[in-house]
Order: C-alpha cells, then structure tokens, then sequence
DNA sequence: CTAATGATGTGTATGCTATAAACATAAAGC
DNA sequence: GCTTTATGTTTATAGCATACACATCATTAG
C-alpha cells in the first residue's frame, strides 16, 4: 500500500487554509472564501477549521490580514529602491494602486469591512508605511511636525480613494494608465508640502 | 367581518421591500438585507421577493442604488444654498464624508461592490454632482477643460477615502473632526487649482 | 514501555439562507 | 362574465455555518 495520503492529521491546516484563502482571493475576491469552500480544497473535513479558527468571520478575517500584509510587503520593497523622499512618496502611492489594478481580488479581500480583529498586531501595514513615509518629509522640513497625522489622512485618503473606486466595476470609474496615476500623485504632492509655493 | 388585515396582495412590494431595505440599512449596515428577513419585515412570503427582484442580490443592488441617490440628494441640496465655486466644491465634499459619519449604514450599503447594474441609470449621482462641481471650477478659468476629468478623479478619490476609511472601524482610522475635515478639503483644493500659486 | 491526556480531525444533526416549481388569488381586459 | 396576467403562497431542494459527540494521533508522565 505505498504512500498513504491521507493522514488523519493535516500537519498545518492553519497555514494551508490561510494559503488556499490567499489563492482563492486572488482568482475570485470576497466570493469561494466560505468555511465549507476552503476546508474542501485542502481536503479536510468543515468543522476541522473551527480548531483553527473560531469561526468562518475569523478565518475570513486572518486571510484578510495576510492580503494587507502583501500589500504593505510590495510597497516597502517598492520604497526601498527610491532615493528621495518625494519620489519615496509617490513609489508608495503608486504601489498601492497598481496592487489594487493588478489585483483586484487581493485588494477587495484586504479591505472588506470585518468587525473580527486581526490575531497578530504587529505585522506590516500600509497605514504605517504611509505614516514613514511622511515622516521623513518632516525629517526633511517640508511639511511641519503638528501636520504630519493631517497629511498621512489626506495622502491615505487620496490613495485609497482612487485605488477602490478605479479598481471597482462602476461604469463611471476614473481612467487608470501611467500618466494619470503620475497626474494623481502630483496632485497629491501639491497638497502635502503647502509650503513649497 | 372587519378588517381584513391580511391582503393577498400587498400593493406596492417593491416599494416596501426598498423601504425596508433602507431601514435596515440605516441600523445595520449590510447586515440584515437577506430575502427572507426583508420578506419577514414586509410580512409577505420570501418568495414574493422574486416577483420584483431576480435575485437577492439584485435586491441588494437596488437598496444600494437608493442609498447613492439619497447620497446625491444630500450633496445636491447642501450645494445649493452655496455662493461660490469654491466653497460649493467644498460643500460637496463636505456632505460626502458627514455623510458616512452620520450614516456609516447607509454609506456601507452605498457603495459595496455588487456586480449587477442599477435598474434605473438616470437618477442623481455623487459621481455627476462631483463632475458638475468640477466643470463649475472650468467655467470660472480655474482649471483647464482639458484638465476636468483628472480633477474630478482626485478630488473624488480623496473624499471617498476619507469618507470610507474614517467611517471605517479600523483601530489606525484618521480622526474627523470640523477642522480636519476643513483642513482635508483645503488641501484637495491645493492639488485642484494647481496655477492658483 | 505503557497508559493517560490533549490536540486535531471526522460524522452527524440543526437551523439558517436562496431559490426552483407548482399552485392560489385577485385584478384587468375582452 | 370569462379569460389572461400579475402577484402571492406553499413546498421542496441544496448549500452554508456551526454545535455536539466521537475518532485518531502525538506527547508526556508514571
């Protein structure tokens, strides 16, 4: 009887639950990411999720997580390779949005509304990304240290704005190519650093 | 013998089930828009419901069409008792994010991604008041024809994200108060009119 | 080494949801 | 008045989340 391949026990249910929800988000978004769904794709029976995860919300809300967590991982390698701080800036924005075209469905997961919060607080977000990023133009003297929470809203806002609604399916969405993303950062540029008028 | 309080025939479902809908909306946000507990709440039978919708979901679709329009309503009249160009754009901006503070339900509803289209096309939305607040700024020379549809992207993508996200319950939301509320709109002003400097 | 214990998975049962098919009733048109 | 059409109800099926009881394996204590 060579290989038995079914164990009774998965070994890592948990990460590969969190890896199939990562797979499906991808292919279909918040759809397929049900606790029958993914417990039969890593051949496992439903209720065994449930010693994983406390319910289908949390488990939901894990995979959630882990889509944040790309987002944040592709915009801090983004950065890493930009030398100043407003081209910084702008690798950060621009990361965001392309995340969101070039993966919608991980982009929909990622920012679902769920009342669960995630089990571990201190991963990677884009929240904090954003936050570095102005910083350092304080650290630089383009904007004053008392604005810096005001513009990390308004530069957030403005992104994530334009990344959900041009990612989004309404007939009327704004256009995205290259030359107006770069339109839209600069536009933003303008409302950060007040001063450089 | 009296009143007969149960019609077979409810009247005008479609407008209760909307009507319903918009209730639950305002108390609980995308929860509770199911069949069956709208049907319940109309006292008529789940499958009623599919007399007038093909589907659950294009009931969903149809409560969040009214829920945009109340939307429009409120920016549409919040801009009619403005002067100026400016301040009517900042109106407009400003109804938009109370209005997902003030009715997180509603505004969740709103705008969830729901793949079916609205019946109704023609009635009034945040996109076109946004647009027409916009071709306003053109007619006054303050920004170039050519420029009309990156602006309106900008400017909308900055209020819908300080709308979702400080209506959100993320733990790192921006705060929103009056003034940064002001502060926010005035910035998105700095990226509009660009040649003001 | 063996036996108890805890962790992890299965099977079964319940109650919820969406919706298809067949039937019932009332309203509108000839 | 009789037929047709619109609008509801009933019943049945299938999927989902999840509670409860049981099975299996891994670890650890004696």
């Amino acid at each position: 009887m060579g290989t038995m391949k079914t164990k009774y026990h998965h070994g890592d249910l948990e990460e590969a639950l969190l890896a199939a929800g990562m797979r499906e988000a991808k292919t279909s978004g918040t759809k397929n990411l049900g606790v029958n769904s993914l417990a039969k794709e890593v051949n496992v029976s439903p209720m065994a999720v449930y010693r994983h995860f406390s319910s289908g919300e949390g488990l939901r809300a894990s995979i959630s997580q882990q889509a944040r967590e790309e987002l944040a991982r592709r915009m801090i390698k983004a950065i890493s390779v930009e030398t100043t701080v407003k081209n910084r800036f702008k690798a950060t924005g621009r990361t965001y949005i392309q995340f969101a075209l070039k993966e919608p469905g991980l982009f929909a997961v990622a920012f679902v509304a769920c009342d669960e919060p995630p089990k571990r607080e201190d991963s990677p977000s884009a929240w904090m990304v954003f936050q570095d990023s102005i910083l350092d133009l304080c650290n630089e003297g383009l904007i004053e240290p008392a604005e810096v929470e005001q513009v990390a809203a308004f530069a957030w806002s403005a992104v994530h704005g334009f990344a959900t609604l041009a990612g989004g399916n309404d007939p009327k969405r704004p256009k995205a190519n290259q030359k107006i993303i770069d339109d839209l950062l600069e536009r933003i540029w303008s409302g950060i650093v007040k001063k450089e008028i």
